[in-house]
DNA sequence: TTGAAAGCGATACCAG
DNA sequence: CTGGTATCGCTTTCAA
């Protein structure tokens, strides 16, 4: 066999199995065969020696696009991300299911698509034909976008938020559990006239609003005299929270939900600075158990909320996938609970 | 040849152009040129509309992965995600630049190669013929690495963080940029012997180190006499910083800078705790300018860090896969400026 | 204006 | 044990 030594800048296309076969001396097949450690068939150790000698020196990298053609099928898991960066929360529950996922042999990719929502994405994501979807609400994917999807092979679709949709299994997180949660905690602590912290970013509104919501149902469920909700919206600002502040006594709150610990902050330093006493002439409550509320003076009350294991939700994608033909199931994952620390 | 009978049961299979094009009674290459538009060639309007309406009808959407085998390219930007939550910062970053590339007509995918590193993370990349990579430098891509993705086809492989990598464009945050700001910052304010908090979290040393490196290079280069840099290991978790304010008074610094405001929060909050008075005992410098800093008492001064703006940096990606030939360059695209408050 | 056919890269069946 | 070859879905010449 002749070796050619020379180092030179390579051959400028991308290697092929083709031409790994080539350098072998033997057949695409066979290289398949090595390659995947087909265990149909026995392969002799010195070719099979040759073949990985000849990749390697190649530096040969199968291409997945044309192997996943050809098997009619990939273990791509479709991720798309929504433009609103999601908290510390949400990252990390996100890449534990990431993990799983991988541990499980899927191919997990997050795919931007930017300005798309409903079918038009729906269409966009189609395209990279993914065996399952894991869609936020945020995307507004429809009925029709989950027929999309199915149509193009999606074993699964799955969706993640506050809403079902018709055809697609859901990963149900109802903020409104966060909101009842804080609310009973509230009114618990004698509180009656209640606050409740819309804020005024866009993005924010398909989260605060359930919230907000499951806050107004548990307030009128209590049948309590005088108990009641008011709506204030506020932005991720200090000049917002400072206005706000500023009017505050002729609310005649005595309790308000913040919509999480962060505006929670925000809003008990203007409060602070205005001169309302915390507890005392309001109580405060957060959401989501930041290290940051345990760090304010008074210690701010919050909703911890529990999501799942990474493991757990992996699992039942796979079993979605390898058994596609049941009923879209949802699955509640969102536990609240209300934590009572100083500001309540 | 003998024709097999066609196997009638294909239940649900997914639509294909072949199938459109028999819907349409029209050939797969008029089925293409209508629903790309090929400018090359003229359809007649009838056929354009039986096309088209026969794509609708089947819910016919193209094969990402056939087309892109056939053209022998992709448009694919790949952004590995490595396992370590970006904060605000960092997120609102990546969105602008996926934005801006997607407005270029790139599909951004974001490929979670968990646990993989160096080169076997570039092979699982290459598999996926992205036209360009933009590596986090967690992920440890090597300059074999870089030879790996080259090799298969990738155009621009940048890589986004403190360090250079051999033959690839480097978008470079060089975090000692941060240190010398705040050192800088802490001498002017009249503070010699300086503490700098180091994250005790695993993942966060490749971002605290540089910063910690600027620090104390800038504090040696100023030759002020007494001027000192003492390390000090943090867990973001109060115990941590309760057990390192007592034993503060006894470390003698009159200056901290503290990683990020995060940090700062967490150690500021366990020295007040401790009666240790802010700015008067120890001055406290934090970093990246979040919210909350100005909602502490003190408010806290900070390191603002400045990130170039996504559409820049995707017309460089772009330019650099439209003419792949030039020499790698390094782009220095982190800006630090001290923020002086109350804190310092 | 439309159709037939080649071929992108990898794999699996069937011969040899 | 190994080699030809058909095939996946799509685009793009080249002919008709």
């Amino acid at each position: 066999m002749v070796q050619i030594p020379n180092q030179q800048p390579a051959p400028r296309s991308v290697p092929t199995s083709a031409d790994v076969a080539r350098l072998a001396g033997v057949s695409r097949a066979t290289v398949s065969y090595v390659l995947n450690n087909t265990s149909a068939v026995r392969i002799s150790e010195p070719t099979r020696r040759r073949v990985h000698e000849a990749a390697r020196e190649l530096g040969y990298v199968p291409h997945a696009a044309a192997r996943s053609l050809r098997a009619g099928h990939s273990r791509m898991v479709l991720m798309p991300t929504s433009e609103i960066p999601m908290g510390p929360l949400f990252s990390r529950f996100f890449n534990e299911l990431q993990w799983a996922l991988s541990r499980l042999d899927y191919t997990v990719v997050q795919y931007a698509s930017l300005g798309l929502t409903g079918e038009d994405a729906a269409r966009a994501w189609a395209e990279l034909r993914p065996v399952a979807v894991l869609a936020p609400d945020t995307s507004a994917l429809g009925p029709r976008g989950v027929t999309v999807l199915k149509r193009s092979g999606a074993k699964a679709v799955f969706t993640l938020g506050p809403h079902r949709v018709e055809g697609a299994h859901a990963l149900l997180m109802d903020g409104r559990r966060v909101g009842e949660a804080a609310a009973l905690h509230l009114l618990s602590r004698g509180r009656r006239r209640i606050g409740a912290i819309v804020p005024e970013e866009p993005g924010l509104e398909l989260f605060s609003r359930p919230r907000v919501e499951g806050l107004r149902a548990a307030v009128d469920a209590a049948h309590l005299a005088g108990a009641s909700v008011m709506e204030l919206p506020l932005a991720h600002e200090e000049g917002s929270a400072a206005r706000l502040a500023a009017r505050w006594r002729s609310l005649g709150l005595d309790g308000v939900f913040a919509y999480n610990d962060e505006y929670a902050m925000l809003l008990m330093r203007a409060l602070q600075d205005e001169g309302i006493a915390i507890p005392e002439d309001t109580a405060v409550i957060g959401s989501d158990d930041l290290m940051l509320g345990r760090l304010l003076r008074p210690r701010l009350s919050t909703v911890r909320i529990e999501l799942p294991s990474g493991r757990g939700l992996a699992a039942l994608v796979d079993r979605v996938v390898r058994d596609p033909g049941g009923e879209p199931e949802a699955h509640d994952v969102l536990g609240a609970e209300a934590v009572h620390r100083e500001s309540s």
